[in-house]
DNA sequence: TCCGGAAACC
DNA sequence: GGTTTCCGGA
């Protein structure tokens, strides 16, 4: 049986501490498992289980007589426990594994996302995640919190209003888990269990250590965090604890990638919950000028910050995700283009792409980095979602085979995405005016939504061409299909076609059958002209601005027709025949020819520049 | 075995 | 809000 270490797998301290749960003071079934996963005692009750995250429930009865001890719920049983996991499905940090009985499979991004601190811009009094969760190896080596102080390391995020998490206060917990209910809780505490008393630290250090995996050796820990700020207070590397997969790529959010780097095939056997090639950067970065916790409490490298938040948004789409993982980034913003020529990555879509100029750049520059994410709302319940193609939508956190399911395995789309023709969806950001709540984080699936534009190229998969994913067929999955399941299954990673995408052009292959008239890159990939571009961007922007997100989400698909027909024809007029770049200005009028003109010269000014799309 | 609605409980 | 309990359905 894995442990956590075996798969690569970790959650930090806090993951299994009662305290840590966002908005309870009460042990939370996912803390439970988690501790019970923890503890070798129990691993013949419950373990991990190969895949990242997944874990088995050996003798579900005696899971239950445990929650039910520690819940004081004496008539507790596994259906009922089973229950409450199911609750999970929605909340997303937990799903089922399809076809293991008994399994199931921690969202790990959820759970980090959940407990990051700095997140909660409204009231981040600091950036640092005290609370938070193992930032995947990959991103270790540039992102690393800089506890020092206890007002560095507490945080006012959502966990840390739980009373007692990560305070100076003793936790209560470990064995606690089973308790006989005398008083509910546990007195055991994992400071106890690893030999360091409560209170003797410093509360920073405590904190920090917290966010270490007592799992994680201090070679994953140092990559993670970039030194041990207390090597004494560094958790255990236990007999138990195996080799650790550690993704060699830098920013990776996950220690083993199950794609292929830019040559490379992974296993399918590899967990799709784990990270992304190289290629895959995204060129997201935070807005100092936007970002209230950035500006005024993060006070780490920017950069750093900024690769952390690609390659955690890179893990978002690799671990399937929630859309609301996104949520803490709510004033993400895509960096502002570079030039081609800065050296960073290669081709379009596929070496890394790194921003190489520092965040404030943006700031300076806002025009050029406006657009933010804008995550889809959360998959609704099933009943909502039932509908005529209900069947599909069903799959949301299925990594096995889900037969007959559209838009099935997130995992499989991720790992085979570079293997197959069919184009992966790919997942737009939609530029909002503001984001005051992480509902409105948004994050659409292309597939849905083929009129967007600016963010595309960031999540489009790499072709394995070097250019984008070929355009999908447009008889895509429908509307039904939505929510996670479409965006996150998209498995690539972002391609370093950020540049590209800042310019607001970038490959829409499914957009308006523009493909045929659009100039095709070298890759292969056609591009929209600027200003098609900027003008459906408009519109866009206009359409968003118009109704709530929901209304949106219902009247999405007859929107895009809609603008599908507001565009094409413009098109038809700017472009003259579409199907022959050669004859975009010919039978134009002057003004007409002008304007064909500019977007051919813009198209080929930004092919050549970025010899992207 | 799994799912998810519904209602109740704390 | 997070279960707990019950239950019908797949």
């Amino acid at each position: 049986m894995k442990t956590p270490g075996d798969t690569g797998f970790a959650f930090p301290d806090w993951a299994y501490k009662p305290e840590s749960s966002p908005g309870s003071r009460q042990i939370q079934l996912w803390h439970f498992i988690l501790e019970l996963l923890r503890k070798e005692e129990y691993h013949d009750v419950i373990a991990w289980q190969g895949d990242y995250g997944e874990f088995v429930i050996k003798d579900p009865d005696e899971v239950a007589r445990l929650w039910g001890a520690r819940k004081c719920k004496p008539q507790m049983n596994y259906d009922k426990l089973s229950r409450a996991l199911r609750y999970y499905y929605n909340k997303r940090i937990l799903h089922k594994t399809k076809g293991k009985r008994f399994t199931y499979k921690f969202n790990f991004n959820k759970l980090v996302l959940v407990n990051y601190p700095f997140i909660d811009m409204g009231s981040a009094g600091s950036g640092v995640p005290q609370s938070a969760p193992p930032v995947p190896s990959g991103v270790s080596t540039h992102f690393r919190f800089p506890p020092s102080t206890p007002s560095d390391v507490l945080s006012p995020s959502e966990e840390l209003r739980s009373p007692g998490v990560f305070s100076a206060v003793p936790r209560r917990i470990a064995r606690g888990s089973v308790s006989d209910c005398s008083d509910g809780t546990s007195t055991n505490s994992e400071l106890e269990e690893t030999g360091i008393a409560p209170g003797d630290e410093r509360p920073a250090d405590r904190a920090f250590r917290n966010l270490l995996h007592p799992r994680l050796s201090h070679d994953s820990l140092f990559r993670v965090y970039g030194a041990p700020p207390n090597p004494a207070g560094l958790p255990r590397s236990g007999p138990h604890a195996p080799p650790h997969r550690v993704h060699p790529e830098p920013l990776s959010p996950f220690p083993v990638s199950p794609l292929p780097g830019p040559g490379g095939l992974l296993a399918p056997a590899l967990s799709p919950a784990l990270s992304m090639t190289p290629t895959s950067h995204m060129p997201y970065t935070p807005s100092p000028s936007l970002s209230p916790m950035l500006g005024s409490h993060f006070s780490f490298n920017p950069e750093d910050m900024k690769r952390y938040l690609q390659a955690h948004t890179q893990s978002v789409y690799n671990y399937h995700l929630s859309p609301r993982a996104f949520l803490h980034y709510p004033n993400i913003v895509i960096p502002q283009p570079q030039r081609p020529d800065k050296g960073l990555g290669g081709p379009a879509g596929v070496g890394p792409h790194l921003p190489s100029h520092p965040l404030h750049h943006q700031a300076e520059e806002p025009h050029l980095s406006p657009f933010k994410f804008k995550l889809q709302p959360p998959p609704l319940g099933r009943k909502q979602r039932e509908g005529p193609n209900s069947g599909s939508a069903a799959a949301s956190f299925s990594y096995s085979g889900e037969p007959g399911s559209a838009s099935n395995s997130a995992s499989s789309g991720m790992m085979t995405n570079n293997l197959t023709p069919a184009g992966p969806p790919k997942i737009k950001v939609e530029p909002i005016s503001d984001m005051e709540s992480e509902e409105e984080v948004e994050v659409t699936d292309i597939s849905e939504e083929e009129h967007e534009d600016d963010e595309c190229d960031v999540f489009s998969p790499p072709h394995p061409n070097g250019g984008l994913a070929p355009p999908p067929n447009l008889d895509r999955m429908t509307d039904d299909d939505d929510l996670e399941e479409d965006v996150f299954k998209t498995p690539a990673a972002p391609t370093s076609g950020l540049g590209v995408n800042l310019l607001g052009l970038k490959a829409e292959p499914r957009e308006l059958n523009l493909g045929q008239g659009a100039p095709i890159s070298p890759g292969g990939t056609r591009c929209i002209p600027l200003k098609l571009r900027f003008k459906r961007r408009w519109s866009e922007d206009q359409r968003m601005e118009a109704g709530t997100e929901e209304a949106e989400d219902k009247k999405s698909r007859a929107e895009r027709e809609e603008l599908t027909q507001e565009v094409e024809p413009k098109l038809g007029e700017e472009n003259g025949d579409r199907k022959s770049p050669e004859t975009l200005a010919a039978p134009l009028g002057t003004g007409q020819r002008r304007v064909s003109s500019e977007l051919q010269r813009a198209t080929a000014q930004l092919s050549l520049e970025n010899n992207v799309c």
